[in-house]
RNA sequence: GCCGAAGUGGCGGAAUUGGUAGACGCGCUGGUCUCAAAAACCAGUGAGGGCAACCUCGUGUCGGUUCGAUCCCGACCUUCGGCACCA
């Protein structure tokens, strides 16, 4: 009996020598090549990492590890974005103030970290609440503000009177905010905003200059949202302009009424005696529906008529002015011409108001009848007097030149996105440097004065006045002018959070440089960041950003670089398990069904407790059944599916609990092998098993040549079981080699390793261990699982009489001569289905390979005197007779 | 409503991107060991048929292209994610 793999009895040891010999330092300069990956630097929240927040930090971890055997200097820091809104509220909730609670919070994350193996250069941990870290904030924002990328304008705000301040995701639908509280309501407030909008074309096309995914890249394009069209002015009976943009110019023939967002500030003017009261209502209405509701289209859509004409330049048409909550006043002008004709929303709301609806582009095939829905391609013009017969294009072009010409509209672009808006009425944050002053106005805190520290009070509860709970601390805010130095006050909105991720990645590389906000040289060295790694849920925002303020520094020439990260990947969210439920629980109600929990125990029990269940139900939780089916046991079982890991659902699992029972290794190993990285599925405790039956037969092999199995190798000859191994071992790294660099860790492991050993298994002996080609086996297997399995590598490495750390060993080669099998299998086909495989020689002709696959009993019996009508020959791979 | 992504065994997933569908792991079944159980090991495991060699069907549904389709094209269904009705 051998000593068996026990991850208890090592791990805590190797963490421990890596600590004392401070391995994951990064010297900032060095010979090595550089190479930088990073993980978005969370929230740290009070209630600690999930094996769910793990998807993102193994995979970085295991490629910093990859990439430091490769011989380069790898960066891989991690921080704390500490500031926001959930600290604050965390710290209302429990009374601790979140400057005392984040660094808790944080330490628990760090220890977690620590103990699932993540080696992370701690030296360069950051933390954006620290007064180090956002006075270079500050002197961001004083960046871009001197810029003029840094403007007050008026900004709408939810307002909660208990909870102050809201964001968007804390209005409820139904007029409450998210803690329930009645009476909230939107106010315009001076706010501070960024002018991410100047940079709207950069943000598309420098997308070009880096390796992210597709459909990310499509999200920010869409985002951005640019399109090409025209500025019409239409002349109104009192003689005002309304300007509209539009992206069919082609169909201004066809434009039959004006609609105005609500808001829009001719409204007044344009309404009519008889209508006001009916418009002024209907603005009313829309003001208190929040912006998303607006969007989804609750409620189809309505509007009122202004009871005003306008007058269309092309056609010299009187068309009627409505105001509908369907055009908002962000989006081109505000307002827009509707062509009922060859637009869906146009079209529906003509339809529900009566409206003229006139075609312009001619449908193929039509009569000229009714349209029976919006026609929305190019196409022919028609009814368009002058342009009639002219293709969309041609004659949309016409129609601008004939407006630029008059004076009457111009050749425009919109952009959906809009200006970022960075002011918060909140405490925890950082202070924006700005001091308004009687006589000079708006005045920038010099440099020198940075940073702005924020006061440290025990009460920031939320003020009734509208404005940040700084704006109590008379002795803070009351300040001097930095210019004339009279009497002056500072301001009291503190930056959003987004600031404070838009630049810690460039920290990171200097994070104790003093003399500005990185150490140019060093960021020359380390920037652009190699490997960037985040969820997908909030990478339009963030991203876009991050990317908008490092070309700012681009132009301010503070890098050379355009963009922050060259490469991008996502990893997938992890759902809470999901599992069996006999179907003698549940309650099935036609399409629904409801489990039936008596008092959130934790465990379903059948009526009876006759039996076992399967599921375990997270307490208090609503459990959604899915349709599926299963006979099983002599019972029926129903799928049941509890979506996404949070606290309030008590189904939540922390990788601390999957340590102490299976070890960092395993958790980090079943991370990894569950699905790809970027994959969305729900947890579940029963693969690690497998892991660690792996890591056992991977230490079996290892340390004792498998002496307690079975060794199928025993009737094979030495040097035929030698030359297999051999094959067997490049083939693995050579596996390993390409999955790991392309982060596909799942078939690295299923095939790259675990397969490799089943195969090592079948031809291994004693004798073949004991050579020096077993030994050297062993050795390259023990590299390979190092990124994976860190401790385990370790302590296999010490224990086979290496020296060093394995992790710092060099990844091992592999001959891509020996990695390839010795025969080739050609495949067989009659009319495209498999009939018989060959086993043939490499580089087989043509020809025997056709008279082989003819000589095969299976093949004759199928073509069975058949006209052979063609033979398809893949070299290499098949042989196809297509027979009639 | 719009945009994006995805549908493969009981489960997570694999398939050199048009060429052996189901690698690897979990689970399950049978066996060895044991007084017994667990663990470990060995064998089997998409469905149906056949004593067997084998045969038929099979990657959400229906069509299409092709010698050959999980992969390409068209229509549809379902699920997940995002949304700011973008003129």
């Amino acid at each position: 009996m051998v000593e068996r793999y026990a991850p208890e009895a090592i791990e805590e040891k190797w963490r421990r020598r890596w600590q004392e010999a401070d391995i994951y330092r990064t010297e900032t300069f060095s010979s090595k090549p550089a190479f930088y990956c990073l993980e978005f630097f969370p929230y740290p929240s009070g209630e600690g990492l999930s094996v769910g927040h793990l998807r993102n930090y193994i995979p970085v971890d295991a490629m910093a590890r990859y990439m430091r055997m490769r011989g380069y200097e790898v960066l891989h820091p991690m921080g704390w974005d500490a500031f926001g809104l959930p600290a604050e509220q965390d710290a209302i909730d429990k009374g601790i103030h979140p400057a005392v609670s984040t660094l808790k919070y944080a330490a628990n994350y760090k220890r977690q970290l620590t103990m699932v193996g993540c080696g992370y250069d701690w030296s360069r941990e950051i933390n954006s609440s620290d007064p180090e870290y956002y006075k270079w904030t500050q002197w961001f924002f004083l960046l871009l503000y001197k810029r003029g990328l840094a403007y007050r304008g008026e900004g709408m705000q939810w307002w909660c009177p208990t909870c102050g301040a809201l964001a968007n995701e804390e209005v409820l639908s139904d007029g409450t905010c998210w803690r329930g509280h009645s009476g909230i309501e939107q106010r315009v407030l001076k706010q501070w905003f960024f002018k991410i909008t100047d940079y709207a074309d950069r943000l598309i096309e420098d997308l070009d200059l880096v390796d992210w995914p597709d459909t990310t890249k499509r999200m920010q394009v869409n985002w951005v949202g640019r399109s090409e069209g025209a500025d019409v002015v239409f002349k109104t009976e009192s003689g005002a302009e309304l300007k509209v943009f539009t992206t069919r110019p082609d169909t201004l023939f066809g434009a039959t009424f004006i609609v105005l967002a609500p808001e829009h500030p001719l409204v007044p003017e344009l309404t009519t005696t008889k209508q006001r009261s009916q418009v002024e209502d209907y603005a009313r209405r829309t003001a208190a529906v929040s912006e998303i509701d607006r969007a989804s289209g609750v409620g189809g859509k309505t509007g009122v008529f202004t009871g005003s004409f306008a007058n269309n330049p092309v056609n010299d048409e009187q068309i009627p002015i409505w105001v509908s909550d369907y055009v908002l006043l962000s989006y081109g002008t505000g307002a827009i011409m509707s062509v009922p004709a060859h637009d869906e929303r146009d079209f529906e709301f003509a339809h529900k108001y009566d409206l003229p609806i006139r075609a312009v582009i001619a449908p193929d095939g039509w009569d000229g009848g009714k349209l029976a829905q919006a026609f929305t391609e190019s196409g022919i013009m028609v009814n368009s007097p002058p342009h009639d017969g002219l293709p969309s294009e041609e004659g949309g072009n016409r129609i601008v030149a004939e407006l630029e010409r008059t004076g009457r509209g111009a050749r425009s672009v919109a952009y959906r996105m809009r200006d970022w808006l960075i002011s918060r009425q909140r405490y925890w944050g950082s202070p924006i440097p700005i001091v308004h002053c009687e006589r000079c106005g708006e005045v920038p805190v010099p440099e020198s004065d940075l940073p702005v520290v924020l006061p440290h009070v025990e009460d920031f509860q939320p003020r009734q006045s509208h404005r940040s709970p700084l704006e109590s601390i008379e002795d803070w805010v009351n300040t001097t002018c930095p210019d004339c130095e009279g009497p002056a006050r500072r301001e009291t909105d503190t930056l959003g959070g987004f600031a404070c991720s838009s630049w810690y990645y460039l920290r990171f590389i200097s994070p104790h440089f003093s003399d500005g906000p990185f150490d140019a040289r060093a960021a020359e060295r380390w920037m652009p960041v190699d490997l960037y790694v985040g969820g997908s849920e909030h990478t339009v925002m963030h991203l876009l950003f991050a990317r908008f303020w490092f070309k700012v520094m681009y132009d301010a020439g503070l890098t050379p670089f355009k963009e922050p990260f060259s490469s991008l990947r996502h990893q997938g969210m992890l759902l809470a398990e999901d599992g069996w439920l006999n179907a003698a629980d549940a309650r099935i109600t036609g399409e629904a069904a409801v489990p039936r929990t008596a008092d959130g125990a934790g465990v379903f029990e059948k009526p009876d407790s006759s039996s076992r269940l399967i599921y375990k139900a997270p307490p208090k939780a609503e459990l959604e059944i899915k349709p599926e089916r299963h006979k099983s046991n002599g019972a029926e079982w129903v799928a049941v599916r509890s979506g996404k890991m949070s606290k309030s659902m008590g189904n939540v699992v922390t990788p601390d609990a999957i340590v102490e029972k299976y070890g960092a290794d395993c958790l980090r190993g079943y991370e990894l092998f569950m699905a790809p990285m970027d994959g969305t599925l729900p947890w579940s405790e029963n693969g690690l098993a497998g892991l660690q039956r792996f890591y056992q037969k991977l230490w079996d092999l290892v340390l004792f040549d498998g002496a307690d199995r079975q060794a199928a190798g025993d009737a094979m000859a030495l040097p035929d079981a030698r030359r297999q191994a051999v094959r067997v071992i490049n083939r693995a790294v050579k596996r390993c080699t390409e999955d790991i660099s392309q982060l596909r860790f799942n078939t690295m492991i299923a095939n790259g390793l675990m397969e490799t050993l089943n195969d090592l298994y079948s031809v291994w002996t004693t004798e073949l261990g004991q050579s020096d080609v077993g030994r050297e086996i062993k050795e390259k297997l023990t590299l390979l699982i190092a990124p994976v399995a860190p401790h385990l590598a370790e302590e296999l490495w010490e224990r086979t009489g290496h020296e060093g750390h394995v992790v710092l060993a060099p990844w091992p080669e592999f001959d891509e001569k020996l990695a390839a099998a010795e025969t080739l299998t050609i495949v067989v086909q009659v009319n495209g289905k498999l009939r018989d495989r060959l086993e043939v020689d490499h580089g087989i002709a043509e020809e025997m390979a056709k008279q082989l696959a003819l000589a095969s009993p299976a093949v004759i019996a199928q073509i069975d005197g058949k006209q052979i009508r063609r033979v398809v020959y893949v070299p290499g791979r098949l042989v196809n007779f297509v027979v009639s």
